[in-house]
DNA sequence: TCTGGGGTCCTAGGACCC
DNA sequence: TCTGGGGTCCTAGGACCC
């Protein structure tokens, strides 16, 4: 006998805060309760803008994130329209975290502001889940839903089926009944893309996805990809949830101006803000740069990037002079309206090595 | 008057070396 | 003189996620 308990079987739950950042400016404005909410940009739907969030009352009119906030305000006339405020959201999200490291022998992997996974061994993974729901609720007034799966990816997909503020459970028993028939595109990791080349390959839903052969996947995808498509359909993958903390390979920013800059002087004085930016942030994590990556976005769809490795540096100066070599690259006489700058920095020697957690080990 | 801003990982192809 | 094949590094770009 060792000391753990080894027949307590080990569970995965995927937690998933319900409107997160609409529930976080009710909290603070209780008057929006029940009203269509919809944050983006600074909250002025003339603005080139998307919508991060919509309450339930104002996805009732098709309104979703990602959408261009103008076109969402057209949908909805009466809508509560507010500026993103991360500070608050981030508040919020620590608290939640906390909760979630709190409760019994949880071992937690933060996804994103609203999102975690959460390990644990027990008999009654229900019981748990609702505990852990009633205990971020009391800490942080904020409702969740829960997976829970034998899988990271059948946990991350039993969430839906528990909103809101529910619970369901995903495991290779009920997978292929639940999931089955569906089409590839509710996979996580599957997007309108990948889901339009399976179709070319005759492979419309998960279970299709789950019995197909490799090799065809492998052309298509790579050596790879290909195979862990398939893994996806199957539900199948690791189980482990990992708290190793979170190591940044590097910082951006990003703006889309109102109005496209055309003048040279004009663009590169914008890109030059940005990078100051970039630095800002390497430097307070004091790691060096490594490269250097520039984006430009000229119309819609036509979006180019560069990239470039540079010599490690801890110099400002450098990585600015280094970085007028992507800034010539921009095509002269061409409006553009999105610039992004990023910086690559050099990884801790320590144990990052292979270790890839939001996707290889799936 | 369509399309944010922060990330991650994978692949293809060219250059270069042996 | 022409040509092989493997390996690595780098850049551009694709795709996905929240």
């Amino acid at each position: 006998m060792t000391g753990r308990a080894t027949d307590t079987p080990r569970w995965v739950l995927h937690v998933d805060l319900d409107q997160f950042i609409a529930a976080v400016e009710v909290l603070r404005r209780p008057d929006l309760a029940g009203k269509p909410v919809i944050v983006g940009g600074r909250g002025d739907p003339t603005e080139r803008a998307v919508v991060s969030t919509a309450s339930y009352e104002a996805r009732a009119f098709g309104v979703g994130s990602g959408m261009p906030l103008r076109i969402a305000a057209r949908k909805v006339p009466d809508a509560v329209i507010l500026p993103v405020d991360h500070a608050a959201y981030t508040a919020a999200s620590d608290e939640v975290m906390a909760t979630l490291r709190a409760q019994p022998d949880a071992v937690v992997q933060v996804l994103g502001w609203d999102e975690a996974f959460v390990g644990v061994a027990t008999a009654d993974p229900e019981a748990y889940a609702e505990n852990l729901q009633h205990a971020v609720l009391a800490r942080t007034r904020l409702h969740c839903s829960v997976g829970i799966g034998d899988t990271l990816v059948r946990a991350k997909n039993a969430t839906g089926f528990g909103k809101p503020r529910g619970r369901f459970r995903l495991t290779a028993e009920n997978w292929l009944d639940v999931m089955g028939e569906r089409p590839t595109i509710d996979l996580w990791g599957v997007g309108t893309k990948i889901s339009r080349r399976l179709e070319a390959l005759g492979i419309r839903t998960v279970r299709e996805l789950a019995v197909a052969d490799t090799a065809p996947l492998a052309a298509e995808f790579g050596p790879k990809m290909g195979p862990w498509y398939r893994q996806l359909g199957r539900g199948d993958g690791s189980n482990v949830v990992d708290d190793t903390p979170w190591v940044a390979r590097g910082h951006s920013r990003e703006t889309t101006y109102q109005q496209d800059l055309v003048a040279r002087d004009a663009i590169e004085a914008a890109a030059q803000v940005l990078l100051a930016q970039v630095l800002d942030d390497v430097a307070a994590e004091g790691r060096p740069v490594v490269g250097l990556g520039l984006k430009v976005r000229y119309a819609p769809f036509l979006t180019k990037t560069f990239t470039r490795k540079i010599a490690e540096t801890h110099d400002r100066a450098t990585v600015i002079a280094e970085a007028s070599v992507l800034l010539a690259k921009i095509e002269p006489d061409r409006p553009v309206r999105l610039l992004g700058m990023r910086a690559e920095m050099a990884m801790p020697d320590d144990a990052r090595e292979g270790h890839t957690p939001t996707r290889s080990g799936w």
